[in-house]
DNA sequence: CCATATACCTGGCAGC
DNA sequence: TGCTGCCAGGTATATG
């Protein structure tokens, strides 16, 4: 489900809400992909600080230490006041004094990680080998350049390992090359300057507009208060193979990419 | 170091 | 209706 933007969407949905309580208790279900690295009892009374982003995953700040949250494929996650019965797919209940988060990942490719702080080793060997954030100063465009230089695998392959940029997935990477104009194919080293431009723009634009857009709700994607997104709903490329592209009515191709779908309009993407 | 394949897990859907 | 196979928003880890 969550991408960069689904996972901020999440984050400004319960961060002021949650930010300045006190833990009560914890509550873990099935496991997910990682142990939580500490005895969840070991948590209660620890104060909630805030809660900001990294890439896809989310850093919930306490007062000793930070919770790393990450929502794999089906994960979300729901802020109440109260909550109604835990569902077979909820496997983690923060009961704070301001509300509950509860976790919801049927596929449990999500995870949720205690570490002493944000360079310490469990969080490092999470954190550590991230590219930069798209929507900050720090995405900048000849050090992008640069870095695409270095790559010799497809560019839509070098978007989604995240080791360059953070947080674009299989839905925006496939909508910044439609909206670059570039053949997810092309091999990232031979990009041109001005294409890499364009592509720079694209990646900040995109991620934006699904940020201010809810995000996107493909199957169950709520925010942590329940709201729907509607980016999907102007997806150019993404999940419409066989329709016609909205710039030249030629149909959209899908392709299999590092067992991946990709999709692209083969007259608009060269 | 780089590029690619694999594994993790459940649910929904198309096709028979 | 029920079965089977395939597909799904991610990413650490193994392998070449």
């Amino acid at each position: 489900m969550p991408e960069l933007p689904e996972v901020e969407v999440t984050r400004q949905s319960f961060a002021d809400r949650i930010a300045g309580a006190r833990v009560l208790a914890l509550r873990m279900g099935k496991p997910l992909r990682w142990p939580l690295g500490l005895q969840p009892e070991a948590l209660v009374g620890r104060f909630v600080w805030g809660v900001r982003r990294r890439g896809k995953y989310l850093l919930i700040d306490l007062d000793e230490g930070v919770l790393l949250v990450h929502l794999g494929m089906s994960g979300s996650l729901n802020f109440a006041l109260t909550q109604g019965q835990r569902g077979p797919h909820d496997h983690m209940d923060l009961e704070t004094t301001q509300g509950v988060l509860r976790l919801h990942d049927p596929r449990r490719f999500g995870a949720v990680v205690w570490a002493p702080s944000e360079q310490s080793p469990p969080a490092q060997k999470l954190l550590g080998h991230l590219g930069v954030e798209p929507l900050g100063d720090a995405f900048e465009l000849s050090a992008f350049q640069a870095e695409l230089k270095r790559k010799n695998a497809p560019i839509k392959q070098v978007l989604l390992a995240g080791q360059v940029v953070v947080g674009v997935g299989n839905i925006y990477a496939s909508e910044a090359l439609f909206l670059s104009g570039i053949r997810p194919t092309v091999k990232a080293a031979q990009l041109s300057k001005p294409r890499i431009t364009k592509l720079h723009t694209a990646i900040r634009d995109v991620l934006a507009r699904a940020v201010a857009k809810g995000g996107s709700s493909l199957r169950d994607f709520v925010s942590a208060e329940g709201k729907n997104g509607y980016f999907q709903l102007e997806a150019s490329v993404y999940g419409r193979t066989g329709q016609p592209c909205r710039n030249c009515a030629t149909p959209i191709k899908q392709i299999m990419q590092g067992q991946r779908s990709t999709f692209f309009c083969p007259v608009c993407q060269k």
